[in-house]
DNA sequence: GCGATACGTTAGTCATGACTTACCGTAAGT
DNA sequence: ACTTACGGTAAGTCATGACTAACGTATCGC
């Protein structure tokens, strides 16, 4: 499983893009992090080290609580991913539209 | 649910992303895709309403045939969406690094 | 040292979804 | 018209994973 795999499943649930989101707007902790969703702590921390593994998020100890943040190097890794596809997905388009076009004129 | 929110899901499927990627390759049909693939034909067509609906290809009917391609705009919508990151994600990962350095040079 | 707080992990439950088989409609060839 | 190829849909099975409750560990304040 590669990262990019590994990043677009763990992006996949509502939840953990929902803990992604907010850990973009501000770095913070588990509980903090837990006490703002609709789910258990245990529930949060599964998601976070679902995040962690797939190169999301960082996590740093400090003191007997641990601050995540965001990875940007896994929101590096699909830009790349997606990018690869980018324009051959818009020359694939445009070539689409103009035959579409010319067929239009048939008529 | 949301564009992205379909995207996501829909590219977190490993047999999703290989029958995206072929089509970013080039356009093809859905028997030529299940032939080339190690799951049934049916189940070809379900992923392909599910890359449909999530606006990432598009079908085109070809007598008999059903062309599908890729569509950028599902493409334009995750790069749209991880780019609200990338910037917060670069800073938040720079002011760490840098808090991280300073820490170092205590000891 | 002791209670309290903050996290991670495990075990177990339950729902979602990926897959196959069977079936039906549609278009091209003879 | 009949047959053959192409493709979407329905029903049913099975595995994955999201969640909770309970437990164990480490850190801070008193």
């Amino acid at each position: 499983m590669t990262n990019v795999s590994r990043a677009l499943t763990a992006l996949a649930d509502p939840t953990r893009r929902t803990i992604f989101e907010r850990l973009a707007a501000q770095p913070c902790a588990v509980g903090a992090l837990a006490r703002g969703l609709p789910v258990s702590r245990p529930a949060v921390s599964q998601h976070l080290k679902v995040l962690k593994e797939a190169g999301l998020v960082i996590d740093t100890p400090d003191g007997a609580s641990r601050v995540y943040r965001i990875d940007p190097r896994g929101i590096g890794a699909i830009r790349h991913w997606l990018d690869q596809f980018w324009t051959d997905a818009l020359d694939s388009f445009a070539a689409f539209a103009e035959s579409k076009t010319k067929e239009d004129d048939k008529p």
